[in-house]
DNA sequence: ACCCACCTCTTGACCGGTACAGACCGCAGG
DNA sequence: CCTGCGGTCTGTACCGGTCAAGAGGTGGGT
């Protein structure tokens, strides 16, 4: 086999070949010429080794190398092959929330941990919606990770019309798909169980709703819009319900310091004031905390708080938060495996099983210094 | 004129035409037909609503809904268009870092909002190599951000040689490309110069390096392969040097406690025991202060420590931590900005002037409690 | 000597779009 | 009556690969 090869003398933008007039663009095709052999031949260069002789395989490469041709177009090969490589992440808030909320942020870095082996890109979705780019529509991916999204939203639907494999964390997943979800059942009942162990029958619940301001909901049993937030409050409702306890629910617009404080304000201001507080986070717990301390009223002694998720805050607060732990990294292996699983799945791999999977991750009662017996009545 | 998009009522898996035969998947041309129109306008019904009647659009836009037809294919019409609508970010350990780590935290999220109105998707690439799967290399993208990486770092040279439009954040950019870099000289001087203002002549320094374990370096000049740390070292240095003060550099591995606990042992086992110290990071100040405060030498009056960065645990720190502040707001901002304009420049858009763009961050000395004056000799 | 399996490489079709240069048409202006 | 023109739609040629089937040559088994 004959292969006449000169060095090839710098790429300073312009391209041009021994044979032949000006060439727009290195390709297959161009590295194929070169070396004498069909361009088959020399995809299978990159993408086959197995499927040519090495030291043919050698020589392309080095022409390759020379023409400044660094392996075949990716946008060419996804849809040749009909995968990208990339999966991509949909989140209800602005992109930026994922690294600035913590539990987000230590969620998607166990993903993205666990999704490395795999070479999997994590591809953050903004959720903007110009008519003409809407990124969960037109952006090339192989499957997504729906976290913690208002089930309505507009980009949830662009995907799932896509057909992509998709899995739902912290969220109600459509039928069909896979879902990671935390045990808050367990775990909010948990969390009252141990109030009502310790005597207190007078409690309040500072969650999150679909309520536009903050404000007392009149009946317990009504919760917020959000997914979690349900599963929480029904949670907490099954054991203090039973038990008689006397519930008053306040309801935030959101997972905000802001309207974390007017919500404690108003609990403190009841004429009878709880003598235990249940909360949505640990940012509304550990707010409380701040708002309580600020109007003299001392936690634990006169009033018992517990947060929710066991975040960074809850170990550093004064006094540290009782709070119900996640495990945040198993949520993200799990999470990933599904999305894998998914994936596979939807390529026909019969190895994963059929059924989407729908993963429960356990929660648990982490008793800190901010929960201590109900005080003697005044 | 927008779709109406209701809540998609599942098409379970079988897919089928009113007329002619089963079709394996519903395109472009599906639906071309079934309208009666060529392939071409379908397309432009999509993609270029201005090209056809609105009347017709209307049409073919219900024939799509009524198919399952959700636009053009994402891997498709990025092979024809040469865009993707996405940015790549790469990072020098895995990709979990991103998250855990406050301060690149911060940075992408700054990023991701900026970005988020140009509707293109942040795409973390994995480092990992196995021969088959490069993500640096085999997925499509638009551009990248490449976050304090070794220079010499494998997926660096393939986005390189992909010709990809590059930003370079705390790191040395290769000639051409953007970068966004923090003023790490001039703030790392202003917090030696503000020592020498406390009237400290013996200085540690505690800095990262290439070193393979703790010890002390043979010549102060000697600074780590990092960038940054190079870029601090010679801005401490730049004040200490000149006033001719006494400074001990201590290598660190990595920005690790561990390391950092084995660097402060090394410092404060001195004979001539340092009267104030600079750390590389505030995680490294803040080890400091702890390991100190475990021998009894009390900061700031025994000894006074500098941080870098001012995260979070700078002010939480016992006492809080004298640190230099970057914004990271407007790096993030500097960030997306640079690489946007790259890829526009990429695309010959002469609007954005042809010079790469090189931003430089400035940064400010934050004094709080962990410095004092020199205390007076024993 | 013969057949077949195997290794290599090639051929032709296809992945699902978009760009660009017309073709066709009705209408206002000279 | 012919011309020029803008608005619509069509035809053709790509974009740069991969897949599946087949064509030669080689060597081993019998």
């Amino acid at each position: 086999m004959t292969t006449p090869m000169r060095p090839a003398d710098a790429y300073p933008g312009s391209y041009g070949t021994s044979e032949g007039g000006a060439v727009g663009r290195v390709t297959l095709q161009t590295i194929a010429d070169r070396v004498g052999v069909s361009r088959m031949t020399v995809s299978n260069a990159f993408s086959r080794p197995d499927q040519l002789s090495a030291e043919l395989r050698a020589t392309i490469l080095a022409a390759a190398d020379e023409l400044g041709y660094v392996g075949p177009d990716p946008a060419a090969r996804s849809l040749a092959r009909g995968t990208t490589g990339a999966v991509g992440v949909l989140l209800t808030e602005s992109v930026g929330s994922a690294f600035q909320d913590p539990i987000a942020a230590a969620f998607f870095g166990s993903v993205a941990q666990e999704l490395a082996p795999t070479g999997l890109a994590l591809a953050l979705l903004p959720s903007v919606e110009s008519p003409d780019r809407i990124p969960a529509r037109d952006i090339p991916m192989d499957g997504a990770l729906v976290y913690s999204c208002a089930g309505d939203m507009a980009p949830v639907n662009w995907l799932i019309k896509r057909k992509l494999p998709l899995v739902f964390v912290d969220q109600a997943p459509i039928a069909g798909a896979s879902s990671v979800l935390l045990d808050d059942r367990v775990g909010a009942r948990a969390a009252a169980q141990h109030l009502l162990d310790l005597g207190h029958r007078r409690i309040g619940i500072l969650t999150t709703a679909s309520d536009r301001s903050v404000g007392i909901a009149p009946d317990p049993a009504t919760a917020g819009v959000g997914y979690v937030s349900r599963e929480r409050v029904e949670g907490w409702m099954s054991a203090l319900g039973p038990a008689g306890a006397d519930v008053t629910v306040v309801h935030l617009p959101d997972n905000t310091e802001v309207h974390a404080e007017q919500g404690a304000r108003t609990l403190l201001a009841l004429d009878d004031r709880p003598t235990a507080v249940l909360c949505f986070s640990d940012l509304i717990a550990w707010t409380f905390e701040r708002v309580a301390r600020s109007q003299g009223v001392r936690v634990p002694d006169d009033l018992s708080v517990v947060g929710y998720d066991d975040s960074p805050i809850a170990r550093r607060a004064q006094p540290a938060l009782t709070t119900v732990r996640q495990d945040l990294d198993a949520k993200g292996r799990a999470a990933a495996t599904a999305l894998t699983r998914a994936i596979a799945r939807s390529r026909g791999d019969a190895t994963v099983g059929d059924g989407p999977d729908a993963v429960l991750v356990p929660t648990e009662l982490v008793v800190r210094e901010s929960t201590a017996p109900v005080p003697a009545e005044r």
